[in-house]
DNA sequence: TCTTTTGTGATAGTATTACTACGAACAAAA
DNA sequence: TTTTGTTCGTAGTAATACTATCACAAAAGA
């Protein structure tokens, strides 16, 4: 199954609607593939527009500066992963259950049912554990914040909150938990590629091993 | 108590050792203000060296550049709270007492025994907080890993990792939990002052509450 | 005492990056 | 045919990142 998977993105975060023109299709595209490839500190507008090719000035018509094309692209994948969510969730009713498939997803490398290109996918996937934090970890972090620019991650958050206390309702630290989780799954397996003795999955590089740490972590947590 | 606190540098990270002159220490210092007050993207050599004042030749005669700077900053800060760990867990042989105050130090906002003069000390919290992760979130990452430049980080890491091991020698997954802890305690704290839907401690800010949330999240892993 | 060496910081650059003003080309509407 | 608007490209500027070289002073040697 390959739809056509669009979401509607703040409007803020474009200077013109890269979904609607040719030209805006292949910026964010060709973004992703450059993002991955050389890294967002590597990255510029000029290297931008030579592979795709055109000129820096018309990316800058799309896109204000490279951290808001960053943070349009990791909204696509928040946004991706909570749609992502929401439909495996759809006919699970156990807690339990869904805690585990809520960890299965976020910690996936190939995922077998995919509405994006498969370019795209891991692309976004690499971009969001290696670049995500750069959205927010700004000193215009508070600015960027009323223009709810993270309110994907901010969503996918809340809706893991939201069955974390329906596991259990007297757990008082919902919100921790989940954003912690997010964070983890990331961070961990950023470690047990590039900085191994930080992770215990180093030498396999096995999420399922990482699953099992963070269904571990959680559960722990919330039966406590 | 303030006695002065060195620490010994992998000498890679400099050109010329700061250490060792008054120009040196200066650039040190007014870095650690200056990225606390305008942030890492936004700091620039020539912005510090106006404010020593001197010139950006200068500083890049003892820093390549901005980059190794900072994580010549996030290693002191490192090897300090290692310090502040070993020093303070000194008379403490229960794993679950040293536990909790690992967490505690971890945390900590006003630390009363510094070792560190209040301004640097608060600098580089702040600094450790915010900036510490683009230390390593880099394509280079694997280049500045094989230079050890990640070591202060590891080590502490380490440290935490054989505590956890002594309270409970069946636990699996000691390496991750550690750099979890580390991590969740950064990201938990900026998210509590700056996204405050990912916390649960938006509200008071009280750092207390923090840290029982840590508490019961290391203690549900490492009793399950 | 007089050189020579060494360490230090300043001057004055270049290349790259980030961003902008303006104009050409083209197509749709009048 | 003219007008209007949309799209992209040309050609800049300002700031940033980095370097080659010079000037000076203190230390070391003759």
């Amino acid at each position: 199954m390959l739809i056509d998977f669009k979401i509607k993105q703040n409007p803020k975060l474009f200077i013109k609607d890269p979904e609607g023109s040719e030209m805006g299709k292949q910026i964010v595209a060709t973004a992703i593939g450059l993002l991955q490839e050389i890294g967002y500190e590597q990255f510029t507008f000029k290297k931008l527009a030579f592979k795709i090719p055109t000129t820096e000035a018309t990316i800058y018509r799309y896109f204000e500066n490279k951290h808001k094309l960053l943070i349009y692209l990791i909204d696509i994948y928040w946004s991706y992963i909570h749609f992502q969510i929401v439909f495996n969730l759809n006919n699970v009713s156990n807690p339990k259950e869904k805690i585990k498939k809520i960890i299965d997803l976020l910690v996936w490398e190939d995922n077998s049912e995919s509405f994006l290109s498969e370019l795209d996918q891991k692309g976004l996937f690499y971009i969001a554990i290696a670049e995500g934090s750069k959205t927010y970890l700004s000193k215009d972090v508070d600015n960027l914040n009323k223009d709810a620019f993270f309110k994907p991650y901010k969503d996918i958050c809340e809706m893991i909150e939201m069955v974390f206390k329906e596991y259990n309702s007297n757990y008082n630290y919902c919100k921790s938990l989940a954003s912690t989780l997010v964070e983890t799954s990331h961070s961990q397996y950023f470690f047990m590629h590039h900085l191994p003795r930080l992770s215990d999955f180093s030498k396999n590089k096995n999420p399922k091993e990482l699953e099992v740490f963070l269904e571990n972590l959680v559960f722990g947590a919330l039966n406590n």
